[in-house]
DNA sequence: GGGTTTTGTGTAAAAATGACAATAAGCCCT
DNA sequence: AGGGCTTATTGTCATTTTTACACAAAACCC
């Protein structure tokens, strides 16, 4: 941008960021959401988020309010997209900033922030009318979600350190929504063939059927191949 | 984003958008800087870009930086990144929304806006040292043209309407700068059978070899074969 | 021990990719 | 008019990748 003059009108806004923290859960695919505790749309379902203080970096503010909802840190965050429609916000002129986190949801205990009346993950299929924009928010990080997923390992974020095919498939399936889903043994190949997973000693324990084997994602191999040149893509 | 309560602190913040401006020129792809006039950075290359006006979206803020440079309206824009480190510019915490413009270079006449004492191409492996983050910046933008010129006909904006097969070859070419540049053949099989191009009745003229054929990008074509389930892909 | 459920595995046909070179068309110059 | 120069245009074959598809093995439950 270009500089800054005598221009206060200019200081007349504020920005926030807004976090869409996806979770994997029984083969299907989830979003948390608030449940908002006073206006504008008190008592409406949104997007967990919160003003960017003045000096806290966008990642930083977007970390904080993943911990501040979830106590969870070092996931994996990734700025979308700025919404900033004028209107957008009925108090006053505020650009969002979207971001996506992938978390384990075992890992989650619910612990409502400060600002939120409830949270509560809801199916990404079942996602009612939301407050503000964040209908189109979270349009628009289903889009990224579903193009990323196939081109870079985020997957393994959604799901336990140890998981078997079965689940990583199922994953897949229920993010990226396909009119078939993937063939299984196609899929098990393919994802085989990466040399990205270590198979673990032990089984799958405490199903009423075959017990599958667990593996395990090598994030450290992943980084190898990668400079050698490897691109993920399923 | 939550609520805004009595916040006044957090609207000592402004916003801007940064307009990394690409064109292509004789098989080279280019970038729109501008000379700063004025402090901060006086003198320095930097990109074009606004402050946002209190009642105005945030792409047409960006569309208006373009327009104020290069006098063109209607051109190809996409949101890439907002950079918003605290420290980022000097006189405040004013974070940057960038966006990608792609223009056919020969429409572009020099139109320098008031903000600035010169625009002038650049080739993008030749820029140094810019103004705030914009390096920074610029290599986003990069890395994103580069992803999406493959899965998106979104290349043809950096052309004239009618171009030849060779030209088109020449800018996968400079904008993806692989290692080894594509193989003529199956570049032009490859883009022939999407079936996107028609043959103009006219041929290339001036040049002293044999002349090739012109083509026009057909984006009804395109529109309806998306519809269709076609995924671009080069 | 038989029934139930999910795991785990191979092959063949089709499609896509990658490598590769010789002729055609127009201009320029003499 | 003809020879030289430069770029345009075109097809085949080998390799790789993708897709479609079905049955035996392992553990639990009763």
């Amino acid at each position: 941008m270009d500089t800054i003059g005598e221009v206060s009108a200019f200081f007349k806004s504020a920005f926030s960021v807004d976090n869409v923290i996806f979770g994997f859960d029984g083969g299907d695919l989830k979003v948390l959401l608030i449940q908002r505790g006073q206006a504008p749309f008190k008592d409406k379902w949104a997007l967990p988020g919160d003003l960017v203080y003045p000096n806290e970096d966008l990642d930083t503010a977007a970390e904080r309010v993943l911990e501040q909802l979830t106590g969870l840190r070092g996931v994996y965050l990734e700025q979308v997209k700025t919404f900033g429609a004028v209107n957008r916000h009925p108090l006053g002129r505020v650009i969002t900033i979207a971001y996506i986190s992938l978390i384990k949801i075992s890992n989650y205990t619910v612990t409502p922030a400060s600002f939120a009346q409830s949270a509560q993950w809801h199916r990404v299929d079942e996602v009612g009318e939301l407050a503000f924009d964040h209908n189109e928010i979270l349009e628009s990080c289903l889009r990224r979600l579903k193009r990323k997923v196939r081109t870079a390992p985020i997957g393994f974020e959604l799901l336990p350190p140890k998981f078997t095919l079965t689940e990583l498939q199922q994953l897949y399936d229920s993010v990226l929504q396909l009119p078939k889903r993937l063939d299984k043994r196609n899929f098990r190949k393919k994802i085989l063939s990466m040399n990205l997973l270590v198979e673990c000693p032990e089984m799958q324990e405490g199903v009423a059927h075959r017990p599958a084997k667990l593996y395990k994602f090598d994030r450290a191999k992943y980084v190898q191949f990668v400079n050698e040149g490897f691109v993920f893509d399923i």
